[in-house]
DNA sequence: TCTGGGGTCCTAGGACCC
DNA sequence: TCTGGGGTCCTAGGACCC
């Protein structure tokens, strides 16, 4: 037996979500734009050929789609989530182990006979993927993470590939290697790949071949795993438990700068709110609290500013955590600076079942209780009725800052009003 | 007018300790 | 005059990922 590694992904996620939800989108150059309708952040295939590149801003090209007949969608992240999840549940059914490594990506080891040809397994996978959900994938096959990546990257990238590509079985690797450019390989980012390239390190090839002290003296520990990695010697290995958060930050853009101190305690009030449901969620409570703001970093004089509070004891309750917060507001904001962003980083986490040795927390345990009880019956009336069925006046209603996001599509599957019909 | 959001890991350097 | 060496912890910043 021989274990193989599989990296499976969706192409174009976002893109082939909205598509697998409206068959008229097929086939057709598609888009869809980020928060605040501001990048492009996946693109059809059809959009792709038309020269739409990834990460453009908006404004910079919405005449240019216009005129090409591109459709453009706001990001539904309450569709796309959903979708992941009946992916993952998929995958998972058919994977001895599976790691669930982002929002359209996963791992797997695959175990065979050492000559076997896994080819058939990731065509039949493939199929049934697009049956059930109407998603097209790529799976990608290789020794290790690094090489399952790469062998996706080529499943993509090669047509006749028809998304299946294992570099352990093909004919001539190095010439495969040698096809993906430095800048597509996984963990060589801007500015390390500016730096391969004036070394004349321009392809995978050349990276898993060149001097080890070179890149160590470069990139450490990193770039030594990685080079390990190209060259087949697996040094990730999966991480199938789900290890809990460092830390947990919520944080966006305005639709417009923000005017006045109030709308900035508004908006830091708004996004204490998400991450203290976040933190309960993920059943862990932050011991120290930071806000942020700051001036759009494409305009002259910019500026950004934090603060940060040590709380006395690590908490999760809503109340608690904007009692904190909102002294901070006046700390960070600053008149005639035009802010377009702010957000709040929850840090220090620690377990919420940890039952800290700390003498306050014994005399306030049944107050603890009830506050607790308090926070999962908004919790659960907000899962049931909808977010913000039970909100905080604070926040504000109806801001004029909140996120722009003019060509949602329908959270068809998420949200029994908007299910779509089927005429018979 | 208009440029996303949420993470992780690693390293270097300073503070502090014995 | 001459001022060690090694360890730990913390933080800020850089780089990367999707």
């Amino acid at each position: 037996m021989s274990r193989v590694t599989a990296l499976i992904d969706g192409n174009n996620f976002y893109a082939s979500c909205e598509q697998s939800l409206d068959a008229s989108l097929i086939g057709r150059p598609l888009v869809v734009l980020s928060n605040n309708d501001g990048c492009i952040v996946a693109r059809s295939s059809e959009a792709r050929a038309l020269g739409i590149s990834m990460g453009t801003p908006y404004f910079k090209v919405r005449h240019k789609l216009d005129r090409l007949g591109v459709v453009v969608r706001s990001s539904n992240y309450a569709l796309y989530g959903d979708m992941s999840q009946r992916l993952m549940s998929l995958l998972e059914a058919h994977c001895e182990e599976l790691e669930i490594y982002s929002i359209d990506e996963a791992f797997a080891y695959v175990n065979g006979p050492s000559d076997d040809n896994l080819k058939p397994w990731a065509r039949q996978l493939r199929a049934q993927v697009h049956r059930n959900l109407g998603l097209p994938i790529a799976i990608g096959l290789g020794a290790s993470k690094g090489q399952a990546k790469l062998a996706n990257h080529l499943a993509k990238a090669i047509p006749a590939h028809a998304g299946v590509f294992n570099l352990l079985t093909a004919s001539d690797p190095d010439t495969w290697l040698e096809s993906v450019a430095i800048e597509n390989v996984w963990g060589i980012g801007r500015k390390l790949a500016h730096w391969c390239r004036l070394r004349g390190v321009t392809n995978a090839r050349q990276l898993r071949d060149m001097p080890r002290s070179q890149l160590h003296a470069r990139c450490g520990v990193v770039g030594i795993r990685l080079q390990r990695e190209l060259q087949g010697h697996a040094c990730l290995p999966l991480a199938l438990a789900p290890t809990s958060k460092q830390e947990t930050c919520v944080s966006r853009s305005f639709s417009r700068p923000i005017a006045n101190p109030e709308e900035l305690r508004q908006a830091i009030a708004t996004y204490v709110v998400r991450a203290s449901e976040k933190l309960r969620r993920q059943q862990q409570r932050a011991g120290t609290l930071t806000v942020f703001t700051r001036t759009s970093p494409f305009a002259p004089a910019f500026y950004s500013q934090a603060a940060t509070i040590q709380l006395d004891l690590p908490s999760n309750d809503t109340a608690i955590l904007l009692a904190a917060a909102l002294p901070l507001v006046e700390r960070i904001y600053r008149p005639h600076c035009r802010l377009n962003k702010a957000g709040v980083l929850m840090q220090n986490l620690q377990s919420a079942d940890h039952l800290q040795q700390h003498l306050l927390v014994a005399v306030h345990a049944d107050e603890q209780h009830r506050r607790d009880r308090l926070m999962n019956t908004i919790d659960r009336l907000n899962h049931r009725y909808g977010s913000g069925t039970v909100g905080w006046a604070v926040c504000g209603m109806q801001p004029g800052w909140s996120m722009r996001r003019h060509q949602l599509s329908r959270a068809a599957t998420t949200r029994l009003n908007d299910v779509p019909l089927v005429l018979a």
